[in-house]
DNA sequence: GTTCGTGCAAATGATTTGCACTTCG
DNA sequence: CGAAGTGCAAATCATTTGCACGAAC
């Protein structure tokens, strides 16, 4: 399992696609990126090395690689007026996220009870789930005693 | 425990807000419409009965009841391109949501489970956690056979 | 009569798209 | 060469905001 240049490369030789300085670039950028970055954050890194590169470019990219399976949109806003999507390597298994309201860090953890809640949701209901998604909303220890300061913060459940 | 146009006015007489005449036709669309509508939808059912008023009127209204606590934000997209915020009457106790990517259609369900997960985490990770949000996304009794047959529909997690 | 709320039109912010031009294969 | 990809500017979509007018208390 090797980088998302890597593997990107791979994809592109298996559908006619073309490896072009710009995709390189993007790909590069998110691997060096890691993590949970938006769209514009990796515009923004990618423009340090190449000034030319266009944001089109950077959700062309982006888009295709969530298409590709190579990467996986994530709705993780720290809070409301945080509309951004943010973008995250696909292939660890599934897994869930802790959002920090106060600094948008980002902590990923798996939890196998949310299998069985799932499975027992499904025969209740007759329903085919394909996804889950478990997400909490809170103040990480750095960030905890900042909490009733900003009473601004109200964020939006989902 | 009453209707939201009767707990709304409450809310307003304790803060020397006003009862006008758009407020309690959006109170009283949201009480018929019941569910989890967008403000799009909002509209255009309080629209069929006073063709007058102004989505600006009813996103000002909605952002107040979610303010208050009345009502609720709701990140629930059926796919991409989803974009809409939903809303939700509030006062019902944490519960959690399933999708159907096929039609829209929401279930609500509780999980006691949760909650084991959560202090878990907090106790792990020293930190605070405010809010939980889990989502199933798949498709519905009715839906199923569908599934296959419309392969554009990639939604993205979170 | 004030202050709060509304309507309207314009602004916003994230993302997408049409199109002419460039470049990979 | 020819299809696939890029840059740019304009379009889109949901939502927000500034401002002059209107209406609750």
């Amino acid at each position: 399992m090797g980088s998302l240049l890597s593997r990107a490369t791979a994809a592109l030789r298996a559908n006619g696609g073309r490896m072009t300085a710009q995709r390189r670039l993007i790909l590069e950028t998110l691997d060096a990126l890691g993590g949970h970055p938006t769209a514009e954050q990796v515009y923004n890194a990618a423009r340090q090395r190449v000034p030319t590169i266009n944001p089109s470019t950077v959700y062309r990219t982006l888009s295709w690689l969530a298409d590709a399976g190579l990467v996986r949109p994530r709705q993780l806003r720290a809070g409301p007026g945080d509309r951004s999507e943010r973008f995250e390597p696909s292939p660890r298994g599934e897994h869930f996220h802790f959002v920090c309201v106060g600094c948008g860090q980002v902590i990923e953890f798996e939890s196998p009870e949310v299998e069985r809640i799932r499975l027992q949701f499904c025969q209740q209901h007759q329903v085919v789930i394909e996804r889950a998604s478990l997400t909490f909303y809170g103040w990480c220890e750095s960030c905890r005693g900042d909490r009733k300061a900003q009473g601004r913060v109200t964020i939006q459940a989902d």
